[in-house]
DNA sequence: CCGATTGATTGACCGACATCAACTCACCAG
DNA sequence: CTGGTGAGTTGATGTCGGTCAATCAATCGG
């Protein structure tokens, strides 16, 4: 697995312009670009970009940190699990998320992270770039900012994770889906692919596929969304945002 | 309210030492103890040290995020209302504990902070921590340990705080609670205070008041919970800790 | 001392969701 | 083609926890 490589394996010298080859996230990602206090001596943090197959497993709950990785196509989900030793989604992510900050309190990951589907990654040395916030403000804020980002999800995950009925929760999961998708590839907004497995929903919902079935039935049958053969739509996003409360 | 004092009233100038004089927390606190890299420059992030009376307000939602704050001793929740717009607790805080970085992200308090009892924080000035982290590799560590540190707590909380039963739920708060308590101030391990409303912890854990009742009732008749008058033990933390999955 | 207010407890009832089971469909290997 | 596997759907049934209501306890100001 490309994960699993020994450190010596990794080649150092990789220069942002040979990672960021081919990225579909060129345009929006931070390292393809100067930043603001950057002169190019950043690029050392780029360790290398690489692929993982559907199915395949980008690191393991309980390994050491050393790197954050940014998606830059496909997505990643992570799972953890219960004390009753069933598995548990806790997050997805999409093209320009930061994936590995739950590792950053003890400096190993907490979680599982897997390939939904064919996914490429840029793996970023964690070290490094500690090293070079201490003499860009720049970048430190930007650290600040993507940890920032990934806490305000966690905390709104939170509050509704539990406390709206499961119809409101899909269609939200749907809503939040569709506008992560579209902001990050500025494609047209209709037909987008469901870049993960049902079940996979479910979990991360904190309900049963059963459920989640009976309510994308539910949802179908009011016009509120459509899903066919892993491509959907939300022909009426004001009604899904007023009904989900947004 | 104190919290709602022009930046031209602090007192600009306040020196670790005064602000920490008869702080509960001198001894575990970064602050009242030079970091690894520090000479004293950083004292000047402390800007000052105050109390909050029960169910005074510290910071209201939506407003313009300058500070991180210290609970020096008592305990804080934050809360945030829903789509329907009843209230819910997203968080306790106890002495050590740092408040407000749910604002990192966009630089606006994403909750309201109450003092649950009456309450002494130390508030830190953002801008001037961060500004110090890009000199001090010590303090950018610290820093980012804390918020890490959070984003674990969120993470955990997440992924039990729906799967799994109200007095599995319960009893998990009470272990943790005890767990936070005794480690930030070494007392012994009886008898400890409970420092918020059951109301706040039902909202919390996501379930109603009544139905924290009932659990609370069956935890003491199964001697797994002890609770009269706002204080505690726990008479059986390993078989506790077996039944939470811990 | 007294009502007023807020918090906590207990009981009866009910509904949303989980559970269990049967079934369809797509995909794949042989 | 056939059999196997795993994802997804649909239906029947049960239950955990929410809702509503009454009661009790604690706090506070007069």
């Amino acid at each position: 697995m490309k994960s699993s490589l020994a450190r010596s394996e990794w080649p150092v010298a990789v220069t942002t312009a040979r990672a960021c080859d081919g990225c579909g996230l060129v345009q929006r990602c931070f390292l393809a670009r100067p930043l603001p206090d950057d002169n190019g001596e950043c690029r050392d943090i780029v360790r290398r970009r690489y692929p993982i197959a559907r199915g395949e497993r980008l690191y393991r709950r309980n390994t050491p940190f050393t790197s954050l990785f940014q998606v830059c196509n496909g997505s990643l989900k992570t799972q953890r699990e219960t004390p009753e030793g069933d598995l548990v989604v806790t997050g997805f992510f999409l093209p320009g998320d930061v994936v590995g900050i739950d590792a950053l309190a003890d400096r190993q990951y907490q979680s599982d992270a897997y390939a939904n589907i064919d996914t490429e990654v840029c793996q970023l040395d964690f070290e490094r770039l500690l090293s070079h916030c201490t003499r860009k403000p720049g970048l430190n804020a930007w650290i600040i900012s993507i940890i920032g980002s990934y806490v305000r999800r966690k905390d709104c995950d939170l509050s509704w994770s539990c406390s709206l009925q499961t119809h409101q929760r899909v269609l939200r999961f749907f809503l939040d889906l569709h506008d992560r998708l579209t902001q990050s590839s500025q494609a047209p907004s209709s037909r987008l692919a469901l870049p993960m497995k049902k079940q996979d929903i479910a979990s991360y919902l904190h309900m049963t596929p059963e459920t989640l079935s009976r309510n994308l039935a539910q949802l179908r049958r009011q016009g509120l969304l459509q899903l066919h053969e892993n491509r959907f739509t939300l022909p009426d996003t004001t009604r899904a945002r007023a009904i989900t409360g947004l």
